[in-house]
DNA sequence: CCTGTTTATCGTCAGGAAGACGACTATGAT
DNA sequence: ATCATAGTCGTCTTCCTGACGATAAACAGG
């Protein structure tokens, strides 16, 4: 294959992020309002076209900066207070998938902990934290506004479903759930975030002596705190672990 | 983002392909010997630029069929004989991966029984199954026959080498490990995948009553073959399971 | 102050799965 | 006949999990 530019045809390249977070006992997504035609009006996944110079990741962790404020967590880095886990999802390129032209999207999957101030970008009423379960529903599904949230855009349901399924495959096998936790955090804190991300319940015995009884998952920090009301809890940060062995189980039925 | 083409800059589309094989104890990988430059004279994944009409996955299997004349298989269509998984492994689009463009590439991961006649494509020379610890190897690595075969061209190193790791944490979890089989196998072929593609050695007698003990995951076809010399092993076939649960766990050390 | 409620944490017990490994079986090679 | 090679069946111990009782430390309300 020589160098040849019209031996091939011209693509456009975006990211589509999927940004996962809990939020009061539900695992909520990441959407923003179309302003324009196709789709206009319908809701979407965040994302936008990479630049000439630019790597995929750079692409994605911009486009996350743009629309949260997250940073993407760089492991090399400094630990931030508003650092996400960031990693790359799957591509979609069918040809019909955007009906102006022929896009590539490169979709990258972000976890982040609720955030404090959730004021996701400027414009309050374009960008909004949502339920999966709602985004997803089959049939047309209403946020807690009444406002329809769903069908979302383009395959952005198709996406939003792949890095739903990651997330929750990849929470049983790595510590990868601490990414949905603040810095400090509860053992019961944790249990909701697993318990939120599978949509079971989880005995919380079972749960406090298996990852307390896994090395290198949590490290205490030595305070204590009531959040939830109840017996103060010991606070953990992540430890530096990154694979559970032996995995948590999920739950089957 | 309005619809402007000068909005966005144009790229170049490929699928490149890790295709594995177990050969002689041994996990191989499909490359290509380049005929240009970049790269001239060095082995590569093989690949090839997606078409205006095509989608990612039917881009891939097109450029399976024309390196290998395997066919990506298809869980609603017949059995086949020569047939292949094939998967979507990840997407690379470091602005300097190719000197010559702006080139994004969407990796495919395919894996492939040990083909009976190992004739992949026309030109012999130009194409051939090498050890992936060969083509991997840091240092300067060398085939059987004294060529040299690293270090790969592009980024393909680091691609092959994503797609092995892809593959040995798959087998764990799923019943992949059959599509490195013929349609008919014994448990002793299947454990030597395992041991192949892990690079470990596994106990005959736990292996045989773990897979053996898992519903859906191999089902006998009734016949005994003698295949490696002692006792006539049964034949199975691959079951309708794709989960493996509880996963084949992988030795660790 | 006392009691009930909530959450956290520790302990116990039975069942299942896996690693280590002995024993037996059915072929081909010498 | 004997040995080597692979396949198959069992046993035993250990570890992990799920189920669940019990205790601890906070708060709310009478």
């Amino acid at each position: 294959m020589p160098y040849d530019p019209s031996a091939f045809p011209p693509f456009a390249v975006t990211v589509d992020l999927v940004v996962l977070t809990v939020r009061r006992h539900a695992l909520c997504a990441l959407a923003v309002r179309r302003g324009e035609p196709p789709y206009q009006g319908r809701w979407a996944l965040p994302g936008g076209f990479v630049r000439g110079d630019e790597d995929l990741t750079t692409a994605a962790a911009r486009e996350l900066a743009e629309e949260t404020g997250l940073h993407a967590h760089d492991p090399a880095g400094p630990v931030l207070a508003n650092a996400a886990h960031l990693e790359q999802l799957a591509t979609y390129g069918d040809p019909k998938r955007d009906p102006r032209m022929r896009v590539v999207s490169v979709a990258h999957l972000a976890l982040a902990p609720d955030l404090p101030a959730p004021r996701p970008g400027g414009d309050a009423r374009s960008v909004r934290w949502a339920p999966v379960e709602d985004l997803l529903d089959q049939e047309v599904g209403y946020g807690r506004d009444g406002e329809q949230v769903t069908p979302l855009a383009f395959d952005h349901a198709q996406i939003l479903a792949d890095g739903v399924e990651r997330a929750r495959s990849k929470i049983e096998y790595s510590s990868l759930a601490t990414a949905f936790c603040p810095q400090e955090f509860t053992v019961g804190e944790l249990r909701r975030v697993y318990e939120a991300v599978w949509g079971v319940a989880l005995d919380p015995r079972n749960f406090h002596r298996k990852v307390t009884g896994t090395p290198g998952f949590l490290v205490p920090t030595g305070g204590t705190t009531t959040r939830q009301g109840g017996r103060p809890a010991q606070l953990f940060r992540a430890g530096g672990a990154t694979l559970l062995n032996p995995p948590m189980l999920r739950p089957e039925a």
